[in-house]
DNA sequence: AGCACGCCGACT
DNA sequence: GTCGGCGTGCTC
């Protein structure tokens, strides 16, 4: 009897298990490698992919193997290419190609019986539009192209402008979804009247051109978004196979971007011709979405950094828009970068690749080129949009030298006075402050007690529209003491301010200030908090944007993608903690988040010239002299990019040198050290050791979560291929210490790689 | 990670 | 006398 075929399959191995990465099972017949099969693990049934197959001889392996369970092969094996990234994600993060493989597929797929899906695959078939959509957005009133959607011109869930980069009368004559225009005739673009810019054309112009991978660097409003989509339509016009992915930060997922892709390829392609991606979705939505651009019908996949694992067998485009964005970077599990994934696969998949910004990483950055420079260095081709569509011009940079005030000032009386104008005008100012809650602490006078959380090394915030102290690192939470419970004196009072209490100040400030209307000033707030419930958010928005509120309070969650036409102020209150943070990339993070911000201020320039106001945006700050700030009042990236490279280059930090942490978390801080400390000293010994340099351990920032006591050590090197080979001989040497006595108090380890916070 | 086995405290 | 706490160990 033939002694069948031996299997390697990667399975849901975590890095902790001692289980090599793949397992060998028994088939009695072949399979093709990338196919989905269950298998018995223990006592449980588990999915897996074969990553290899090959066929047994009767001496070559004596072990006994336990047979496949089934394979779903209904569906198409998985490509090589996406094997192949699976793996160089799994190598280069170093965590096991099990846990990576099956992290990037569906949840759904885990639990679906062969039958169970060949039965999904079949209605599928049937119903090839159907079920890959989501439901559908809502239809825009009649006669309203989606870019004319004014404040108050629609029901409250349409009322959301479609755009996020507008170009100049975008979307006028667009049929919506429900519209009596024979869509199907006509180029998707001949829908458009759009005029492009001189700067988009000439975009698009290198984009087809060349191979990039590129990086589009467009300030806020220069319409990087249509550059996007006319890319996709090119490309979809031309080969009609061919998928494009499209990643967005999760933030960014609001339902403007997705209808407005909808809108754009739906009525061209087909009604399952965009799928979306993202965490939001339920797992059957996810499954069906997987499945359509696994099949090649998903013509268009947007979605969150999840998106860049999905199969997509025609890939020949991957747009990364707001490439700098930190939600890119996976914080648990295995801890990958989606854009620098998206540019591998590129490279691998001939898929072309655009990274768009208005402040790109510096590592994008310094990686690129202008489009016209034949400078070898460049890895990305820079295209540059520097200008606002619409002639809108960015706003005017106000510095207000909170030193200069008294102390304890919250607002300037300046700044005070300016939104009072804009209120008096009818227009809308956005007040920022990355803090939520009434209060960051509360403190006791008499004994100096202060809120400190039982498990964690942070205080518990005072939040006063329910009285209670949150923690918001493990999420304690206790109604507010009435009196203080170390020393028993009733006056306890709150310390520093957050969103919660700014409202609150603006409102008694402009309580006697009226409208033009006459009515009172309404001030809202946006944040994790006041967006909780299900619908809250585009609630908020939408009041916005008819016009309710004349002053918005917000953390950043408000700086991206909205499109507030009415706002012409936009202020940070206190943005100072970030330029003196132990963390080398906060500046970085802080520019981009004001330019950002700015960005909300004065987008519609006609608005602006009909009331004859101008946009501003005010930096209250004790350091008006910082490059940051000077650099910002230019609106000048490069030269806040430059500043920043120089100190990176000179103190040998990213982009000049690659970064891993080496994290343990333990009941104590000394077991979480000593683990670290062992594993420093067995990593002498290893070959590549000695172009690497490591650091110290030390506790983290937030050095006790949840009771769990964190430490970490930094390992850095000029090279990352050094890094990198150092970094797997390393991995068995922990795996092994945890075996021993000085790992026995350690609850997890775990390599963080290009580590975002450091 | 699951999911077992295994050995000690408060309940019908 | 049992239900259940989570410590330790195994999974091709």
């Amino acid at each position: 009897m033939h002694p069948g075929w031996r299997l390697d399959v990667a399975v849901q191995t975590p890095a902790h298990s001692a289980l090599g990465s793949l397992l060998s099972y028994a088939s009695t017949v072949p399979m093709s490698p990338g196919t989905l099969v269950r298998l018995p693990l223990g006592r449980r049934e588990v999915l897996g992919v074969v990553w290899a197959c090959a066929e047994r001889t009767t001496d070559d392996d004596t072990r006994e193997l336990k047979a496949v369970a089934g394979a779903l092969d209904a569906l198409p094996p998985l490509s090589e290419s996406w094997r192949d990234l699976v793996s160089f994600a799994a190598r280069y993060y170093q965590r096991s190609l099990g846990e990576v493989a099956l992290a990037a597929l569906p949840p759904q797929l885990r639990e679906l019986s062969s039958q169970q899906l060949a039965r999904r695959l079949k209605r599928r078939a049937a119903a090839p539009q159907g079920e890959a959509a989501l439901p559908p957005h809502p239809v825009p009133p009649e006669g309203a192209g989606l870019a004319q959607l004014g404040p108050g011109g629609a029901q409250a869930d349409v009322a959301l402008p479609a755009r996020l980069d507008p170009p100049r009368g975008a979307g006028l004559a667009q049929p919506g979804p429900g519209g009596h225009v024979p869509a199907v005739e006509i180029e998707p673009d001949a829908a458009l009247p759009v005029d492009l810019s001189a700067e988009q054309t000439a975009a698009l112009a290198r984009f087809e051109a060349g191979n990039g991978p590129f990086l589009l660097f467009g300030s806020t409003g220069s319409g990087k978004t249509e550059v996007y989509l006319r890319a996709v339509a090119a490309l979809l016009a031309r080969d009609d196979a061919a998928q494009a992915l499209i990643m967005v930060p999760e933030i960014n997922l609001t339902p403007q971007l997705e209808a407005r892709v909808r809108d754009r390829f739906e009525a061209r392609f087909g009604a399952g011709a965009v799928v979306s991606l993202h965490s939001g979705m339920t797992n059957p939505q996810r499954l069906a979405s997987w499945l359509a651009a696994h099949a090649g019908q998903a013509r268009i996949v947007l979605g969150t950094r999840m998106a860049v694992f999905a199969s997509m067998p025609s890939l020949k485009l991957i747009v990364v828009d707001e490439e700098h964005d930190p939600s890119y970077k996976q914080q648990e599990g295995a801890r990958y970068s989606a854009r620098d994934l998206a540019v591998w696969r590129g490279q691998r998949e001939c898929a072309k690749v655009i990274l768009g910004s208005a402040t790109p990483s510096l590592e994008s950055w310094h990686h690129s080129r202008p489009a016209e420079s034949d400078d070898p260095g460049g890895r990305y081709v820079r295209l540059s949009m520097p200008g606002r569509i619409g002639d809108g011009a960015l706003p005017t940079v106000r510095g207000v030298d909170m030193s200069l005030q008294p102390r304890k000032t919250v607002l300037s009386g300046a700044l005070l006075e300016a939104i009072g104008q804009r209120i008096a005008r009818g227009e809308q100012s956005i007040v920022f402050l990355n803090r939520r809650g009434y209060a960051p602490v509360l403190a006791c006078a008499d004994c100096g007690w202060k809120s400190e959380c039982p498990y964690c090394s942070a205080y518990r915030v005072f939040h006063k529209i329910d009285r209670t102290l949150r923690c918001h690192h493990c999420g304690f939470t206790e109604r507010v003491p009435r009196a203080c419970p170390a020393c028993g004196n009733p006056d306890i009072a709150p310390v520093g301010r957050g969103t919660e209490r700014l409202e609150e100040h603006l409102a008694e400030l402009f309580e006697a200030v009226k409208r033009p209307d006459g009515s009172a000033v309404r001030i809202a707030r946006i944040d994790a908090d006041s967006t909780r419930k299900q619908g809250a958010l585009a609630q908020r928005l939408a009041e916005v944007h008819s016009g309710e509120v004349d002053v918005l309070v917000g953390t950043q969650m408000i700086a991206k993608g909205h499109d507030f036409r009415r706002v012409t102020l936009v202020a940070a209150v206190n943005p100072d903690g970030a330029l003196f943070s132990s963390d080398f990339r906060a500046p970085e993070r802080l520019f981009s988040l004001l330019m950002q911000s700015a960005g909300r201020a004065g987008r519609d320039a006609s608005y602006l010239a009909t009331r004859g106001s101008t946009a501003e945006m005010w930096i209250q700050t004790h350091h008006g002299g910082h490059p940051l700030f000077q650099a910002l009042r230019r609106h000048d990236y490069p030269a806040f990019a430059r500043q920043q490279l120089d100190e990176r280059r000179a103190a040998g930090m990213p982009p000049f040198a690659f970064q891993a942490l080496v994290r343990a978390d333990a009941r104590t801080q000394e077991a979480a050290q000593e683990f670290l400390h062992a594993a420093n000293t067995a990593a002498e010994a290893l070959s590549h050791a000695a172009q690497v340099a490591r650091y110290p351990a030390v506790p983290l920032a937030i050095q006790r979560v949840a009771n769990v006591e964190r430490a970490q050590m930094l390992v850095e090197s000029a090279s990352r291929i050094a890094l990198q080979r150092f970094l797997a001989d390393w991995q068995p040497l922990l795996h092994a210490l945890r075996r021993e006595p000085v790992g026995k108090g350690v609850i997890r380890w775990l390599i963080d790689v290009d580590p975002h916070a450091i």
